[in-house]
DNA sequence: CGGACTTTGTGCATTCATTCACAATCGACG
DNA sequence: CGTCGATTGTGAATGAATGCACAAAGTCCG
């Protein structure tokens, strides 16, 4: 383990990560799993675990353990060949690759349940995320508190954007409203949106957007849950057709 | 997801579930998009729209028009060459193909600001879904009346599980308490879960775990504004060094 | 009725992702 | 110091998904 030998003086700096980290990028799916890995390695970290294998993390982390390695030799080769991986250090390689040695400055627009619920979401979003406004357009949720911060009226999104640097806006609202703040987000120069609302927004090229829906993974579940009755219907229409 | 080999003979031989009703089956990234497809379709029957080219539907829900066709395609063939396909029906082979025209059963474990949203969430859980029971350990929460369900107490889990034939069950838990709200889950018999609590959840073959992660997508954001940013600053490095 | 125009559905090439399988490399131990 | 068992990192094989580009198939209009 023991520190980054390797990357001298990166981590202080934002702007000093001056050598090109991972050369050929690192594949979007291998991003999209990070964050699981990272969750893993914090749990295995908690647990007092300081050495794992491969074989392991991929286990607690729900995946194959080919491309676990994989998914990490993108980022370097921090493994330790017949040992395993160091967690400590895993967890910060992980954080420096997902952009998490910094703390993101966050507002989060919508104070309903989905904005609460993620104002109190506490744990991952203390590491790597600062969450410095919370904003409703409804005057009675206006001043009261959730998690460390105050709800602030909307209307003074873009003053709150300049005075903290907002880099993320989290969108909460429901459906209508959702494009209009996104509008005013883009407006006001943020350029990674993370959309909760069930539609589909309009940015201009250089926005980030993703989206988080509630639904949709149910509807995949609803699915396979459909499939698997089906094959059962076929199989025993299949037996009966067999017997006559 | 984890959903092979539970039914011996009908997905080993391609023969079986093979014609009706999708042949070979519609894959996994198709699936994924229906949904977004459908709420696409939605968006259009309300604004009165009966009729939409491949186009137009593919830029209201984000996706490349030959993907949209081509997604589509693998349901059947329900659109109209020089015309397009026709909004409502649709809405109906989709939501078919989904498994949506039937109405699931669900359980919500969880009464927190995740629960509550979800139990709020109207519009598109009412299509396809229905809320049987919201649970919580909380005795306080017990009794209060959330969307149009009451609060039940979580040690009625297997007694409503049974009693409504729940097919779907909800985690809407701390990290601490969902694995064993799942292992309940499953020892009642259900076998497709969704799972909001931040973790990897532990479940036996033939059960169908989908996940929502709050913070997942929120660290893919951070991570592309982070290589923004270098790429920014690695440009005015380049031009610096190209200068000297 | 025929030709111009529109839009679907799909074969094909290409890119991206997963998985296998094993040589290279490590720590441990006698 | 050499051998042994363990585990990584990665080439190569396979499989899945994407996007292009166009023939097939429909409408519409004169």
């Amino acid at each position: 383990m023991s520190s980054a030998a390797e990357f001298p003086g990166s981590e202080a700096e934002p702007g000093n990560l001056a050598d090109r980290p991972y050369p050929g990028g690192i594949p979007d799916a291998t991003v999209a799993r990070l964050p699981v890995y990272l969750r893993a390695l914090y749990a295995l970290a908690e647990r007092g675990v300081t050495t794992v294998a491969s074989d392991e993390l991929a286990r607690s982390a729900g995946v194959n353990s080919a491309k676990l390695r994989k998914d990490l030799s993108h980022l370097g080769s921090y493994g330790i060949r017949g040992v395993g991986y160091d967690v400590e250090y895993l967890v910060y390689q992980v954080s420096r690759a997902l952009g998490l040695t910094q703390r993101w400055p966050v507002v989060i627009i919508g104070a309903g349940n989905l904005g609460r619920a993620l104002a109190n979401y506490g744990g991952f979003l203390n590491r790597g995320f600062r969450i410095e406004a919370v904003l409703d357009s409804d005057p009675s949720l206006v001043g009261r508190k959730l998690g460390s911060v105050i709800v602030r009226h909307v209307s003074e999104l873009e003053a709150l954007v300049a005075e903290h640097g907002i880099a993320i806006g989290v969108i909460a609202v429901p459906a209508g409203a959702a494009q209009a703040m996104c509008d005013r987000l883009v407006a006001t120069g943020v350029t990674s949106i993370l959309n909760f609302a069930p539609l589909v927004l309009n940015v201009p090229g250089g926005v980030d957007v993703r989206k988080v829906d509630l639904s949709i993974e149910l509807q995949i579940l609803a699915f396979h849950a459909q499939r698997r009755s089906t094959a059962r219907f076929v199989q025993a229409t299949d037996r009966a057709a067999a017997e006559a």
